[in-house]
DNA sequence: GCCAACGTTGGC
DNA sequence: GCCAACGTTGGC
């Protein structure tokens, strides 16, 4: 795993919380709780503070990637795995021993034209996008700096 | 350690 | 709503 990877893609749905949520939160800051899969987390963890992170939009029509937040805050454990109300409990994360964990994003900007990923598909310099493999679910994942550099470019147009 | 059953993600 | 592609769980 190289530790060089300095910038990131989170999916959230926008139904629950959306780049224009995160917008309009206090400090346009929110913790990006919730994240229940080893391999998330293990890429959460490798966050440092002020790295960039794309914003896509899941389980919408078209799903796509919508702006860029930054992080705000590097892991700490995630509490909502320890209150019983919470979609996301799980009594197997002890304060004591925490099994999961998430980081403080900050709203950097919304892209004036939201990139689809049907679009995407079709750039070469994101062939090897995690995005746009076939069955990726990752919700949070490491992207390239010549992915990063497309993205922005494409959503500049 | 294998693997079937099950649950979830997320595009379509 | 469907279903492919995963990840997790648990019996053996």
């Amino acid at each position: 795993m190289p530790t060089s990877v300095n910038f990131w893609l989170v999916k959230t749905e926008p139904e629950s919380f959306s780049i224009d949520n995160l917008a309009d939160a206090p400090q346009q800051t929110t913790c990006w709780d919730g994240v229940r899969n080893y391999q998330a987390r293990n890429y959460m963890r490798e966050m440092k503070l002020g790295e960039r992170v794309l914003v896509y939009h899941s389980s919408v029509n078209p799903p796509a990637v919508v702006g860029i937040a930054t992080v705000a805050r590097e892991s700490y454990p995630d509490h909502t795995a320890w209150d019983k109300k919470d979609p996301h409990y799980d009594p197997q994360s002890t304060k004591d021993n925490p099994r999961w964990f998430m980081v403080d994003l900050k709203f950097e900007r919304a892209f004036k034209r939201p990139l689809p990923l049907d679009e995407l598909r079709g750039v070469k310099a994101l062939q090897e996008m995690e995005l746009l493999r076939k069955g990726s679910r990752l919700s949070v994942q490491p992207v390239r700096k010549g992915e990063f550099e497309a993205i922005l470019k494409l959503a500049e147009v």
